[in-house]
DNA sequence: TCATGTCCTTGACTTTTATCAAGATCCACC
DNA sequence: GGTGGATCTTGATAAAAGTCAAGGACATGA
């Protein structure tokens, strides 16, 4: 946790005027929201918090995206979801004092605001009828668990990597750049890179996609949907 | 939905007194609570509901046991965890007013109790400090969640079902009366009911289980431990 | 320009899992 | 006591995934 300042970012108004729960906070709560809000720069790869960790913090993204990380004992990583800017986020041991169950790391350079329950406590305790809303976004949170659980379930690794490209191609546009590796791609199908690239170049053999070392582009999406349906 | 029938109940008190969150509602509320709970009295096999109903209420488990289900397009089924007596589970319509991502059904005869979102706001909204235990109720689940993405992404099918076959033999005793059938242990490990019967064998043949038709009799939890911790 | 490290690609091989099919066993019910 | 339906068991076979190893492509900095 490093390059922690508390530093007034008027940016930081706009993010909480659009954050999910926060939004609901206004006039004195919300400055004091904005002026308490620890902020946090980090590069590519750093975490935030690491599975384990007592961390009873509430993480809002200003820029960047962290992805949400389960690591297994023999060392293997698996990808939750990713948290795109704008993105709030509970810490676990918020609500309950518990380890956290999973890994905070940045995808790509990142800024990030956090706030202790110290903070959050008191000012929460103010807007009783907020409470409801942050239920609701708990329950996102495990609405996107579910997709991950469906995903492992019932799919096997070329509709996991189907799924999970028509995603990303949703988010970003038709053309995805390749600023996923390999082993990013295995760590969120459960599977090994190796076996990633075959699925990969039978998909291109079938046509349905095209690679190159820069970019994945998607040639025929409705097979790709084929291939998530399938389940 | 069968056998809705508001009735008034004593051992309801008790397990209010003693239910996660609810147990903090004390009072003119805690009786509120107990006379507008609905009681359904369930067969094995009913659902409570359905992937995708609209269901805003909040759970309590008299007696018995529900799985929380999902279900895919194509018919496979897919048991996230069992909710057992005494649990309490949080509809995510309430939440969020969306559709159920996965279905209650019960596993065994059982008696359970709703509140519908119209009773139970009031009652909480009345009750701010409480609130923060709905996170910890919430969070709990997420952790539920948390232990079947690892049994699905970093374990294959005998790891998969050493685990769950320690957790039944912590919760009941070290023998497992054969109330599942092999198609739920595939249900709950996202394989087939022949893929169980082998690996079972196989860990008869290394002597780790022994399988009559009654039961299942662990012989070396160490063994059951180690495949587990193979992740 | 070269060297180095990371990531990608492919082959060969093994292990695990899926699937279909056929019989066996057991239970509940008549 | 017999029967039907559900459950369990096993074999045979195919498909999918895991693993190890080697070589290639690329980017970076010396």
């Amino acid at each position: 946790m490093k390059n922690e300042t508390v530093i007034r970012d008027n940016n930081l108004y706009d993010l909480l005027a659009n954050a999910d729960v926060l939004n609901r906070i206004h006039g004195q709560d919300r400055v004091r929201l904005a002026e308490l809000a620890v902020r946090h720069q980090l590069d590519t790869g750093e975490f935030l918090c690491y599975q384990g960790d007592h961390w009873p913090e509430l993480l809002l993204i200003g820029s960047g995206a962290l992805k949400w990380v389960l690591l297994s004992e023999s060392g293997k990583e698996h990808v939750f979801f990713i948290l795109e800017s704008g993105a709030l986020f509970w810490g676990h041991t918020l609500f309950d004092d518990q380890p956290m169950p999973a890994s905070l790391v940045t995808q790509k350079p990142s800024k990030v605001y956090t706030w202790n329950r110290e903070i959050i406590k008191p000012i929460f305790s103010r807007h009783p009828e907020v409470m409801w809303e942050i239920g609701k976004s708990l329950v996102g949170i495990m609405r996107r668990n579910r997709e991950v659980v469906i995903n492992l379930a019932f799919r096997r690794v070329t509709g996991r990597l189907a799924k999970i490209l028509l995603d990303i191609s949703n988010t970003a546009d038709k053309e995805i750049e390749r600023d996923f590796t390999l082993d990013e791609f295995a760590a969120m199908t459960a599977t090994s890179p190796e076996v990633i690239c075959r699925v990969l170049y039978n998909l291109q053999d079938q046509e349905v996609l095209e690679i190159t070392r820069a970019r994945i582009m998607i040639h025929d999406h409705r097979a790709l949907q084929g291939l998530v349906e399938k389940a």
